[in-house]
DNA sequence: ACAGTTTGTGTTATCGATAACAGACTCGCA
DNA sequence: TGCGAGTCTGTTATCGATAACACAAACTGT
């Protein structure tokens, strides 16, 4: 016999008070005396009662939701800002409302739909590059929206963010001071990727900038990037462009593809070629040679955005970019 | 000048229907007429009208909520799994409600009782063992549990999973079975990974079975056991017990680092010693050599559970044991 | 001792959608 | 033509907590 399960006016009448003080004595910072307080939630825990937010939802008119999209969830970067995140939230009692949207822009727009439907206190999604119709709801949603991983030249809101041309670029310059002309990209051009996409062009206009020419470039398939399609890239490099003398993949996760398929040949690395990844995963630092890759923080990226949401919650603030530095991380793949 | 956001009721109004109409208009297979649905939804559109779960939950006493915890949401094993879930549960328009815990029970506990408030249709945990508290809060939740990733001995409610300790007795009768008897086991006893703590243990049950020592046993750390902390233990093993034959460790994470503390010492894999992992990661089927693994299906365990929650969200149904095969997956580093 | 504050509690109305019921209308078939 | 079944729309009450307001009691300081 499962019979309906108690509310808070039931609580009340166990403890012998309103339901109104039976509500504070379960907020935070409330005013209800230590004794009624120790009453009402002996109450509750005899009859088994638990909170119902969603009627608290209704009445107070927050969530106590932050809604997140990430590109997968099966990423190490990506999962690390959700954890910096979600640390940082935690001190508010903010929950993260999570989605993944598969790098597909049109899953993202249902998605933000549906996040949007349970109203949030503040949205964050990955990347810049968003259909008009999700915009157009970012836009209208009155939360505060933080776009991440990037640096879009038109923001919807705030930015927590770094420029990954401006990364690549970065690892460009490292190999040309030190002679090397002959350049591969290995990345998807595929528009689903933007961040890639970003990568890879910050690579061409870098090549450019230095006057060289930027046409080997492998397209490994559509993102994720796997290992196993760095792996087959690597393959094809080596096939097409058999003088090149260093590679810069997408993601450490295609980089250390590419490595695996020169130990495979019998490649020597980096004597004979070099090989740079993106996003200093675990993979690259412990791989044999190490991995010399380009740090975006993501970690930071998630903490640097709770930290913006907290205090916009208490007082909303113009728009704000907070722009984080990759680092350049050198190891033994192109020493 | 931010004026109240509109309701169904303004919607109503400015479509000249009752709000009722237009609750209807913006559920699945509800009866109205396509005209006036098309007048609703562009009456909606009009006003900016987003549609609000929050009173809809109150009222119908659905959440749409799926709750599921996992240990580590950066853990590609466990996001497989979410991904299963939350393909399985799209169908029916369910959300996923995610927590990690951290490999903490009491995170766990914590989160579970946060979960429960949010008033989920079910709720999905990883492992079979909690708190007290935590299990008293999940039996007297009248929702599905499912647990998942383990066989509890006692369980809650549904079980979707696999004998931990059983899978890695399938590894070590491979071993012996091909003439090596002196074995060595990566991985902690740390009470706060019960998973891999049953791997161990099946580890120790089945060296004894077969009348072999098990002391060959290195704690790599607290959970989870990174690439980094794998390669010190690799390390520590050789040191300790070096006519090792060969190594099975917790997770091919921990083995993929060992294989790598093996190629820095130029220990020849499988040669010297032969490595096997658990989970069949991306790395061990990239690496040089591949690693031996155990695929303990995790995509499956999610769609699997998937299936069951909305079986049970149909018709109630007696707890029921889904047990999953994992399958013995060997390749050259123990070849 | 008394006004002024703080502390603890109660009363009433309300958040916004929808379950439950009811009624009007259309259609098919005898 | 009439009647039952099916389709579409409206009315009323309600889900369970809490914002807003009110007020008594317990303090504070001069």
């Amino acid at each position: 016999m499962t019979r309906k399960p108690p509310t808070m006016a039931d609580v009340a009448k166990a403890a012998g008070v309103s339901p109104m003080t039976v509500s504070r004595a379960f907020k935070r910072d409330s005013s209800v005396s230590d004794a009624t307080r120790a009453a009402i939630l002996q109450a509750a825990e005899t009859l088994g009662y638990v909170f119902d937010s969603t009627a608290s939802n209704l009445r107070s008119q927050r969530s106590d939701f932050v809604a997140v999209t990430v590109p997968s969830i099966n990423n190490a970067n990506f999962a690390e800002t959700v954890r910096g995140l979600s640390e940082g939230l935690r001190a508010r009692d903010l929950q993260i409302l999570l989605g993944y949207t598969d790098y597909d822009m049109e899953e993202e727009e249902r998605l933000i739909e549906q996040f949007l439907r349970r109203r949030p206190e503040a949205i964050v999604v990955t990347g810049g590059r968003h259909t008009d119709r999700a915009r157009r709801m970012l836009e209208n949603a009155a939360i505060p929206v933080v776009e991440t991983w990037d640096l879009p030249e038109d923001p919807i809101g705030h930015v927590v963010g770094f420029s990954n041309a401006d990364a690549v670029r970065g690892m460009v310059d490292h190999f040309v001071r030190r002679g090397l002309t002959r350049l591969a990209f290995i990345g998807g051009d595929a528009q689903r990727d933007t961040r890639g996409t970003d990568r890879r062009r910050g690579f061409i206009r870098a090549m450019q900038d230095h006057g060289l020419e930027a046409h080997r470039l492998i397209d490994a398939g559509a993102p994720p990037i796997s290992m196993a399609e760095g792996a087959m890239a690597m393959g094809l490099l080596l096939a097409r462009f058999p003088d090149t003398q260093a590679v810069i993949c997408v993601s450490d996760l295609s980089a250390f593809g590419a490595l695996t398929e020169c130990q495979r040949r019998a490649v020597p690395v980096p004597e004979r070629i070099e090989i740079a990844g993106f996003g200093d995963y675990d993979v690259g630092a412990v791989c044999v040679p190490a991995l010399s890759t380009i740090n975006p923080f993501p970690r930071q990226i998630g903490s640097r955005t709770a930290e913006l949401i907290l205090s916009l919650l208490d007082a909303p603030q113009p728009p704000r970019v907070i722009e984080i530095t990759p680092e350049l991380i050198l190891r033994g793949s192109s020493a």
